[in-house]
DNA sequence: AAATTGACGGTTA
DNA sequence: GTAACCGCCAATT
């Protein structure tokens, strides 16, 4: 009780740029998942605020994250362009096959 | 302090 | 398959 139900936006933030900066190239992950990943279930909007503020020189891949719908993120074009510079999977729609490059963590035993 | 915004997501029509 | 709708929650205005 004492303690304080008050969100640590630092913490947040800091989980979310942590786990971001293991997505490996040619892979991307939905916001959702990084939230999830974070441990904060239901952050997928905050996850995306963490991406917009991160500050440039902390040289995050934040292209490897995209919507549940494998949309990249509205005014940022160029997140296609370095995606598919990764081999990173587009659909005709301009849309990420997940399918195909989303990062699967656990591997389903191969 | 109150209302709006947003790099979202799941459900329903 | 698409589109609208609603729930989400802190940051921003």
């Amino acid at each position: 009780m004492s303690g304080l139900d008050k969100f640590d936006r630092k913490r947040f933030y800091s989980e979310v740029y942590n786990i971001v900066q293991q997505i490996p190239a040619g892979r991307v992950l939905t916001y959702g998942i990084v939230a999830r990943l974070a441990g904060f279930p239901n952050y997928s909007r905050l996850t995306g605020q963490a991406l917009a503020q991160a500050h440039a020189s902390l040289h995050l891949p934040c292209h490897r994250v995209v919507n549940s719908q494998g949309r990249i993120a509205p005014n940022w074009p160029e997140q296609q362009k370095l995606l598919e510079a990764e081999k990173v999977i587009f659909k005709s729609d301009s849309r990420v096959d997940l399918k195909k490059s989303l990062w699967k963590l656990l591997t389903p035993n191969s």
